[in-house]
DNA sequence: TATGAATGAGCATTCATTCAT
DNA sequence: CATGAATGAATGCTCATTCAT
């Protein structure tokens, strides 16, 4: 319906702007131009409506990030530019308004909604880590890196990419200067470069294949 | 006093467990064991006592995070497991319940005390990350490590071995298998030192482990 | 509606019964018969609330008063007699129960409401000396009063009237005698015929024609 | 004590800023400089303290009035000038802020004290109006007045005095202009000795100033 | 379906009062 | 005598929820 998903955008606004405990059905209902026992007609009552909320963010969240992904370079010759450029993609999803809304909400009311954290977690970021892992497994095959658990290198990408970036940004309350975004993007892409990148006098090539699976002793 | 603790005491409790909306003045009164209007008489209002609380908890988080570098070794033959246990030790204070609580809250409410986090910031994690930076540039110092900016070393250095961490304690909120823990540190010191180890052709130190692979020359 | 009238028939009683300051919602909810949120649904907090029954008050009042002045002799043979029946009705609005406890609640909150009083002042009082000093004006033109000021002479009619009530009623918290209300406003009729009534030796007929004028020398 | 009056003197300001209800022990124990259970040691609850402040600006009040009567003249040649003198010095006495704050205040508070109404009219209003009567009283035995019942007359008197008071100080709280004090003093003497002087044809005293208009015969 | 009206429960805050010192 | 500390009770107000329409 319309108003459904003008109870969803609103209460969207209303809890990332004031959290779950403070946000008012009050508030929400007159931002979203409905009565009140409306959200209970279409989303039944408050916890419900959090629920929702939730998932459309996280929904949303993905399929940005996904997006931002699509384009991964799979064999470039330009490594680290390639790198730096997905990389700032990621960091705009991560710094993204309702990214980190989300992030807040999550962490504000996971108490009281324990099995919301695994919900968002499968239904965003893993599916952006397996993603990200796939492609630099690609990368890997290539002969470019040098990775032996794809996973835990995807993680660390990300980690390495968005370290700086709750602090810059106040946990995403504050906007961030785009060159501030820049510089830490390449920061985290020169690190990662640094542990994964395969060793360039050994030129490019398949040789790397026993990097990717077991290691040796 | 002895009451204006346990308030603080159960206020953190109740904070940590409800959040600051949701937590009632009434449930902090009675797990304080005082009657309301004491949490008035010594820390007026619900406002300023959140505030206590967090500066309570972030002065006892930075405490034990500078401990656990008390005894960071400058000068090791074993560089890999001197990081590890120092690793281990920082790992240790992030999944600390207090220190995961005091997050939670951060994400939580900085909406509504915008100033907090920047109080909180520079009383814990950024004292921690300087005096981390420090210990680094003298293992740089001394050919352990190949480290340009140690601030930005050093900021890497927590996000690698904090990486996996969240997802692994639901955001703080399990316990978390110490093995799993010290599995997650090992990796991140694993990348850690493969982006900034000095290569060991330089006489100094044991070599890093073949299983890591060989790091760019 | 009719619970918004229960709400302010309710609040009249209890405001007047126990001042603004200590007359709790709870009991004006409960005396009315309805739940404490609905009294802020209709009428939006203590002060609103109080503010709409000083305004009830004040137009029942002024309603009162004026509907006593409708059947004011303007051509009277027995002047006297005139002035003490419409006299009786004035005090009778005066000691009215209603009437009484808006001169209380004034008194009590006008440091709080300062604007109240000249509200309340101009929907009623002012009203009520405008139409009794038309009445009085017409006796003048008629030579059966001598006044040169009308809203003056009105003033202190019901000065006169209204004299002795205070005391006799406590600020009107008891009921006064019937008797003794009649006594007073002959006392006080008496005595404003004895400053405005015109020489009974020039009978009746229209010679005062100067006296309302500006006056000689 | 010296506490003990200060008290008093804190409660005083405070109750008539305030009103009983609204007025806090806290505020008075602050304004006075002592701690809160001393108010109970010297005064015993709120209740008392009212009493006790009650008392005092009845005093006050009743002191100041019976002075300004002290030099009220017996055997005046200008009976006007010397009425209009004493009227502005009650009617100083009625716009006094200690003497309007305690006619707020009973109006407030007449409903939880009803006994101090009483009080409080003997020791005030009742002694005024008895001094004024008895100085009435010989103007009239001298023959410049022409008065039957003295303490209605002195009852009339202020009333007409103050007629226009309680509107222009708003209840006083407001300052009123000198000027305007002695006008409406000016017109309540007029009114009065319209009705109460002894005809000028009769030879004591000089005519009452023609601008009063011709007396009734 | 959508809503105006109503409400029971709960919250932060304040206050008059007491007690140990 | 004076006070710091503590408290039970009450107050104004808000909220999530329901029901009749």
């Amino acid at each position: 319906m319309d108003k459904r998903q003008a109870i969803i955008a609103a209460a969207l606004r209303v809890f990332a702007r004031e959290g779950y405990g403070q946000a008012s059905l009050d508030t929400i209902a007159a931002e979203a131009g409905v009565a009140k026992p409306t959200i209970y007609n279409h989303l039944g009552g408050k916890e419900n409506l959090f629920r929702h909320v939730l998932a459309e963010i996280a929904a949303r969240s993905n399929a940005k990030t996904l997006a931002a992904l699509q384009t991964f370079p799979t064999d470039p010759h330009e490594l680290r530019d390639h790198l730096n450029t997905v990389g700032l993609r990621l960091a705009e999803c991560f710094v993204d308004e309702q990214s980190s809304a989300l992030r807040r909400l999550l962490h504000a009311e996971i108490a009281r909604f324990p099995d919301l954290f695994d919900v968002v977690l499968d239904s965003g970021p893993n599916q952006a880590t397996e993603a990200l892992a796939g492609r630099l497994a690609r990368l890997a095959n290539a002969g470019y890196l040098t990775i032996e658990d794809p996973i835990r290198a995807a993680r660390q990408f990300v980690a390495l990419l968005t370290d700086e970036l709750p602090a810059m940004t106040a946990l995403g309350t504050r906007p961030i200067n785009p060159d501030d975004l820049e510089r830490a993007v390449t920061a985290g892409v020169d690190t990662f470069l640094r542990a994964f990148a395969t060793p360039t006098d050994a030129p490019a090539g398949p040789p790397a294949r026993e990097a990717v699976g077991p290691l040796p002793g």
